[in-house]
DNA sequence: ATTCAACCTTGATCTATGTCAAGTCTCGAG
DNA sequence: CTCGAGACTTGACATAGATCAAGGTTGAAT
């Protein structure tokens, strides 16, 4: 599963086509063409577990997508209280095309892998292709109506719907990463801490804490070590998120 | 300042020169030839406070600018608890190209004049005009950067601080609306009620309302009629927001 | 002028979640 | 193997904000 390692070192880093995230990053709809341009400019890096990516303020000098892990997207304020406002999971876009400087801090939770580009050819490549600037609208518009729904999560779910519903929404981005086997992930690794979880749902990690182990007791989850769940009920939890069970948006 | 009257009889309506929201709207980056066509396609439509304008779910048949008045984005659940995701004032879009059904509701907050263009036809011109492109780009951008900064609020912030936000925040757009002035205004209606400011803030109303009687106490606002707000002491505001003074993010 | 409905305020009480404070578990370094 | 740090759990208690319950205002319709 550790595609740094694979990127990093093998001969065959350079080549979009293998690339695993190809079909839902920013370059989803780019054609050979347009890829080898990509390829060009692309760099991978790779971070640590709590490594930062970029503050909040800073130059931005680079932009560009996951590959593997899962890094946070996070506001601070000055007495401490932290906010995650983004997880950004493989194929997210990390940066703001057309701004300078980051608006938040971007943090690696996992070690991470980017797959980065200058931010300044980026941008330009951005005017001239219009396949590059139609996915990026596009999955500039999903994610305002993920945050959306975040918000309803934020500002009126209960803990223990707040836990559910991050758990689902995981085991849905790792379903759909791999696939076959559903449209939902029944075993899978969280990969963040209880304190990541707490900071993401607007709760203290003594909360997530109790509320992940009433889940558990209640039959819903199994744990398989701290940050290994399997999902016991899936109906069950999706009653538990507090979300229609029909699923709301047809599209 | 009711632009809805003035646009939907007066024969200046067909002009997007005179439009008062023209340099912040989609049509923003647009030039005469493409406004041209931009006016052949567009109607106002104006609606009543409390009217909806489309629900979660609906096939979406237009999309539009805010001309005058506020709308907002909402999303409710099964058992009644509702959030405001979006305050929609002038020059704000409705609708997402490229969906086809809206994904939450909008409700017209007070009397809200829309520009409207048909869906389909929009979403061709989107294709052919890049000042169009890049400016719906730009905004999405924005929104979401915004809507960033509202979970900080949702997940982390005291009531005080929420209802402290609020108001400086619709002071600022008050301000940027009417050139001059300086850059958040002083005094103005909040077009809101005590409910609606609750489920923008993820609070009841009854806290609402303590919340905004407590900082007329303190000084911080004075109340001329229940939505009319004068800011008595900005820095004192802005400081009960809890957010960084100096602004944060320099772009 | 009166009435009514929508909106707002205020008080008393309750409760979900935060806060504070010990522990316990786990795993990698030595 | 054993030590220690970081991650997690659990308990006791505190509190911000919700909930429940009256009233009070206001302005438009009769």
């Amino acid at each position: 599963m550790n595609f740094g390692a694979i990127y990093s070192k093998d001969s065959s880093r350079e080549k979009c086509g293998n690339c695993p995230i190809h079909h839902r990053a920013v370059c989803a709809y780019c054609e050979k063409a347009e890829l080898m341009i990509l390829e060009a400019m692309k760099s991978y890096k790779t971070y640590s577990p709590g490594e930062p990516i970029i503050w909040a303020g800073d130059e931005m000098r680079f932009v560009g997508s996951v590959v593997s892990g899962v890094a946070s997207l996070s506001q601070t304020m000055e007495d401490g209280r932290k906010q995650m406002v983004g997880l950004l999971l493989p194929s997210d876009f990390v940066g703001r095309p057309g701004r300078t400087h980051a608006a938040f801090d971007v943090e690696a939770t996992s070690e991470v892998t980017l797959c980065r580009f200058e931010r300044k050819p980026f941008e330009r490549l951005l005017n001239d292709v219009p396949h590059l600037r139609q996915r990026m609208l596009e999955m500039a518009l999903d994610e305002l109506d993920a945050a959306r729904e975040w918000m309803l999560l934020l500002g009126r779910k209960t803990a223990r719907e707040k836990i559910s519903s991050l758990i689902y929404i995981i085991a849905q981005r790792e379903a759909d990463l791999k696939p076959g086997s559903g449209s939902v992930a029944v075993e899978f690794d969280l990969k963040l801490t209880r304190e990541a979880m707490a900071d993401y749902l607007g709760l203290t990690l003594e909360t997530v804490s109790r509320q992940v182990n009433a889940l558990k007791k209640d039959g819903v989850v199994a744990l398989l070590g701290k940050r290994q769940v399997r999902i016991r009920d899936i109906a069950r939890l999706l009653q538990e998120t507090g979300d229609d069970a029909d699923g709301g948006l047809p599209s």
